[in-house]
DNA sequence: TTGCATTTACGAAACTTTTCGTATATTATT
DNA sequence: AATAATATACGAAAAGTTTCGTAAATGCAA
């Protein structure tokens, strides 16, 4: 049984820091703030992204220590978790409900590799097999 | 060739408008409007419709047929194109760039028929044969 | 033709999300 | 100890999205 962990979705903003946490692990704002700016090439205020962080960790998306002086950051949104509900909301936006749809159309459109394709096999016959 | 339709990307609810349109085919403002009202079950003003349809027609998502006094609209943006660049946006966003990470997210997460699993096996042999 | 209902036009309020500036506290440096 | 550098707290501006109210135009019905 997992936790139901009833966190609200994260806006774009907040996915962006959410993902650089989950990629780095437990880290400043100064350093999430680096990668960012790395990411938009496009310096953002310091202090902006001090300020979605505090934001995050009042809707518990974060955790945070505050032992020393330079707090660190901690995802408490699990990623698979996060991805799974956001993407239930975008398949509804856009494609009314049909995750088939959504699989049709990521198939077609995306240049996939044999190898890629052959882990999807893999992955329904273990579907089918359940 | 496609024509590159360099649309501006839909808002949700510009996106809600389209899936009407690109379901019911042109309709005029009450139209989409009930539409509307009935999905959210609860009363969206008529003015709400109208200017967003505006809107989307400034930003030619839609046209319009101004010869009688009541409007027709139509869907200028073309659905598979729109949910193309939408799904790019997200797995941007939300799976880094990865369309497997998501499919296969799609697939485990999905209670999906043996017959829907059949389809995806169809679809893969067919790009595989290209 | 007079008035009633419906439509469009349009500005702006209401909300949400993102960005930033300033004040204050803490730590490091000289 | 005084100064500089860096951190947090916090309010509020800025930007984006959605909702609505009012006015003016148009067509229909009494």
């Amino acid at each position: 049984m997992s936790k139901k962990s009833n966190l609200p979705q994260p806006t774009n903003a907040e996915l962006e820091i959410l993902q650089i946490l989950w990629k780095a692990g437990p880290s400043t704002v100064r350093f999430v703030n680096e990668q960012l700016s790395e990411q938009q090439e496009k310096e953002i205020r310091y202090t902006t992204t001090l300020k979605l962080m505090q934001i995050m960790t009042e809707k518990k998306l974060l955790s945070r220590n505050t032992d020393t002086r330079t707090h660190i950051y901690l995802a408490e949104a699990v990623q698979g978790d996060t991805q799974k509900a956001l993407l239930k909301r975008f398949v509804d936006a856009t494609f009314q409900g049909s995750a088939m749809s959504l699989v049709m159309q990521a198939l077609g459109n995306h240049e996939t590799s044999q190898q890629e394709l052959d882990e999807i096999k893999a992955l329904i016959e273990k579907i089918e097999k359940r």
